[in-house]
RNA sequence: GCUGGGAUGGCGGAGCGGACAAUCGCACCAGACUGUAAAUCUGGCGGUCGAAAGGCCUACCUAGGUUCGAAUCCUAGUCCCAGCA
C-alpha cells in the first residue's frame, strides 16, 4: 500500500515551495498537478518558478527534488485528465519503485481527484467528430439528445450542469460511447488508499496581494515576450493551452485593442476569482487537512504532522 | 460667451410617459463540477418584511411643475463633453 502526499489550495499560496521543502526533507519527488503547466513553453504564466538550468530529461531538478509534471505536451496540443491519470500514476509508481515519497503538488482539482478516487470513465476516449457535430447546438437540444441516448444521466444533472454545453456534450460522448461499445465493460478504478491531504490557505486579502504581486513579476519576467515567441512558434490562440490565465487575457492586447494596463487589471481579477474557485472546490474534501500561511509556525506544524503520517507504515 | 449633446445602481451602458427597482455587460457574493478544469456552467446582486408568493419604503444630478401616472415631458439651477467664438 503506496503512500501518496497531496499538497494542494489555491493560486500562489507557496504550494510548490511547501512541497520542495517536504520532499528534501522526506526523500520524495514531486508530481506537478497542474493542467497548464503541461505545456511546453507556457513557463513564466504558469508559474514554473524555476531556473531554466533545473531542466532536465523529464523533469526538473531543483534543490536536489525532482518534479514531474512540467513540459509533458507541445503548445498547440490538447491535453485532458485521462492523459495526466496516464502520466502520473505511472509517474508514482516509479517514484516508490524508487523508494521515495510521491508527493503530488498543485491546484488542478480534477487531477487530483482523478489520481486520488479514480475517475470510471475516464479510459472513454473523446469522439472529435460528435464533439464537432454537437458545437453549434444550443444546451436545450444537448439536453434533449442526452435524454434520449442516457435518460438516467439527463436526469441526475443539476441545474448548472444542464445548461452547460461542455458537460453535456461530454456526457453524449460517454452514453454514445456506451451504445457502440457492445457492453464493453470499464476498468474497475482503485483508489489510492493512503493519501495525506495537506491544504494550503491564505485569508482572502493576504491572498488577494500576493496574486496581484504575483501577476506583477510576471509581466516583469517578460510574459508578453514569451507570448510573442508562442504565437511566432505557430501556437493559435485558440489551442487549449492558451486559454491559460495570464495568457488569454493578453489576446485584446496583441489585437491592438486593449492597453497592457487594461490586460494587467484584467489578468488580476481573473487569477482572483480563479483562486476562488479552487477554494469553493477544495473545500468540500473532508479529507483535506488545511494550514493557513500566515499562521506563525504553520510549517513546523505540517512538517511534524506529515513526518508522523510518513512513519506509520 | 453662443450653439448642440449629456448627467441612470460600484463601473460601463440601455430605457425616452404606464408592463421599471430599471434590459445587458463588468465587478462583487454564493455555488456546481468525474476526458477542454487556469476550462465550462448556475444562482444572487437598492433597502426592508416574508419560507414563498408577494408586500412596503427609498431611488434614475438638484429644485419646482404638467399628468390619474415621470428615469422618461416642461421650467430653473449645478456639473460635464463637443463645435463655434
Amino acid at each position: 500500500m503506496g503512500k501518496l502526499l497531496i499538497i494542494c489550495g489555491p493560486t500562489a499560496v507557496g504550494k510548490t515551495s511547501l512541497a520542495i521543502e517536504l520532499a528534501r526533507t522526506l526523500e520524495g519527488e514531486l508530481v506537478s498537478a497542474d493542467s497548464k503547466q503541461v505545456y511546453k513553453g507556457l513557463d513564466i504564466g504558469t508559474g514554473k518558478d524555476i531556473p531554466p538550468q533545473a531542466k532536465r530529461k523529464g523533469f526538473y531538478l531543483y534543490k536536489g527534488v525532482k518534479i514531474w509534471g512540467y513540459d509533458l505536451v507541445g503548445a498547440s496540443q490538447d491535453y485532458s485528465v485521462a492523459q495526466f491519470v496516464a502520466f502520473a500514476q505511472d509517474r508514482i509508481k516509479r517514484i516508490r519503485k524508487d523508494g521515495k515519497l510521491p508527493i503530488l503538488v498543485g491546484g488542478t482539482g480534477l487531477y487530483i481527484r482523478a489520481i486520488v478516487d479514480g475517475i470510471g470513465t475516464v479510459e472513454i476516449p473523446n469522439n472529435n467528430a460528435l464533439r464537432k457535430n454537437l458545437a453549434e447546438k444550443e444546451v436545450q437540444e444537448l439536453f434533449e439528445l442526452l435524454a434520449q441516448l442516457d435518460p438516467i444521466k439527463a436526469g441526475s444533472l443539476n441545474a448548472s450542469d444542464k445548461k452547460n454545453p461542455r458537460r453535456l456534450i461530454r456526457a453524449i460522448e460517454i452514453a454514445t460511447w456506451r451504445l457502440n461499445s457492445g457492453g464493453r465493460k470499464l476498468k474497475q478504478v482503485r483508489p489510492q488508499e493512503d493519501a495525506l491531504f495537506i491544504g494550503l490557505i491564505a485569508p482572502k486579502k493576504v491572498l488577494y496581494e500576493r496574486i496581484d504581486k504575483r501577476v506583477e513579476t510576471r509581466l516583469r519576467a517578460g510574459i508578453i515576450k514569451e507570448i510573442t515567441a508562442l504565437l511566432k512558434s505557430g501556437v493559435d490562440w485558440d489551442n487549449q493551452s492558451m486559454s491559460s490565465l495570464g495568457y488569454r487575457q493578453w489576446r485584446e492586447y496583441f489585437a491592438g485593442v486593449s492597453s497592457k494596463e487594461e490586460v494587467v487589471k484584467l489578468w488580476k481579477v481573473q487569477e482572483r476569482k480563479y483562486a476562488k474557485r479552487q477554494i469553493t472546490w477544495f473545500k468540500k474534501d473532508l479529507r483535506i487537512i488545511w494550514f493557513d500561511v500566515v499562521s506563525p509556525g504553520w510549517r513546523e506544524k505540517v512538517e511534524k504532522l506529515v513526518k508522523k503520517w510518513y512513519k506509520l507504515s
